[in-house]
DNA sequence: TTCCAGGGGTAGA
DNA sequence: TCTACCCATGGA
């Protein structure tokens, strides 16, 4: 029997549920789905218990941006600690627990266009755990985004856990079940080239306790150290290593990829093509908000073109 | 068919 | 720290 709950999220204000959702690619990546016609995410999330359940998440009211709903469906009567664990989970993922109060100072006294970042943007999406973010970052790695859903859709569709009512709906794999097939049987289904050794072995590292990943992501270590230890994974280069540091909620480090080198240079080089020393002087001046401003730029850059 | 993508690992300077 | 070379996969 399918069981409907409805539970409600009060952010902290401001926040724009629109903005985080369609922050980056990540609402395109299963188990996440987006439903761009009613502005809501889907995602199919397993609980400790073990129950596979369905979120959709929405905006209860366009008018009152501090409120967030999440309908969820699942085969049995939910538990108070599964409804908790959902809400956790999702604070996380919304990131409503960061304080972005500083930098949005920053863009007030900038003025426009920065003051319109105050408007509760710069909560980008992630995912509940760093393992499901250090996974889908190291499939964006030399490849195009279609390539990337590609791989990611294969994963999910061959290793998640099925929706007892729906088993085409899954969740994100765990580095237990990855780690537990052999190597050639995962490799010849995910088809994610040399990616799928690392990915492989980060799983049996992390079911060894060789890494901790969410350790990592609350770590309060300096930025820079940091950076060590997740270039210590295999697979995670300078690039993937920004990103992280992005997904891990610090904004000192940029990604310096094929995107950002066309941005740069359409947008401040007249198309002449900059070094990477060059370009990533333009945000020199942000400090630990340079990731974000410069999400702003290249999210309003796409979004007005 | 060839090219190359939201790069990274490794070896050798 | 920097460079050269190789690396699977699939879309264009």
């Amino acid at each position: 029997m399918i069981q409907k709950t409805d539970l409600i999220i009060t952010t902290p204000s401001p926040f724009n549920f629109a903005a985080t959702i369609s922050s980056h690619g990540w609402v395109d990546l299963p188990p996440n789905y987006c439903d761009a016609e009613t502005n809501s995410m889907r995602r199919i999330e397993q609980l400790s218990p073990g129950n596979v359940v369905i979120l959709q998440i929405y905006d209860v009211n366009s008018d009152d941006p501090s409120l967030i709903g999440v309908q969820v469906e699942s085969e049995n009567l939910l538990l108070e600690s599964e409804k908790q664990e959902i809400l956790h989970k999702l604070w996380d993922m919304l990131r409503l627990d960061e304080d972005l109060s500083e930098f949005y100072a920053i863009c007030q006294k900038r003025g426009a266009p920065w003051d319109e970042m105050t408007r509760g943007y710069g909560r980008i999406l992630r995912s509940p755990t760093f393992f499901e973010d250090v996974v889908k970052t190291i499939c964006t790695t030399n490849v195009q985004w279609g390539g990337t859903r590609g791989m990611i859709k294969r994963l999910v569709e061959n290793y998640g856990e099925p929706y007892p009512g729906n088993p085409a709906l899954r969740t994100f794999p765990s580095p237990e079940v990855i780690a537990a097939l052999p190597f050639d049987e995962f490799h010849a289904n995910v088809r994610m080239g040399y990616r799928s050794a690392y990915i492989h072995l980060l799983s049996q590292r992390v079911v060894l306790g060789e890494v901790d990943l969410e350790a990592m992501k609350r770590s309060p270590l300096p930025t820079n150290e940091l950076k060590k230890e997740l270039l210590s994974i295999k697979g995670v280069g300078n690039y993937a290593a920004a990103n992280l540091l992005m997904l891990a909620g610090r904004y000192d480090e940029l990604t310096v990829d094929t995107v950002f080198r066309q941005f740069m240079r359409e947008r401040y080089f007249q198309n002449q093509i900059p070094t990477d020393k060059e370009a990533l002087t333009i945000y020199e001046d942000w400090g630990k908000w340079k990731y974000l401003a410069y999400w702003f730029e290249i999210w309003q850059y796409y979004n007005n073109q």
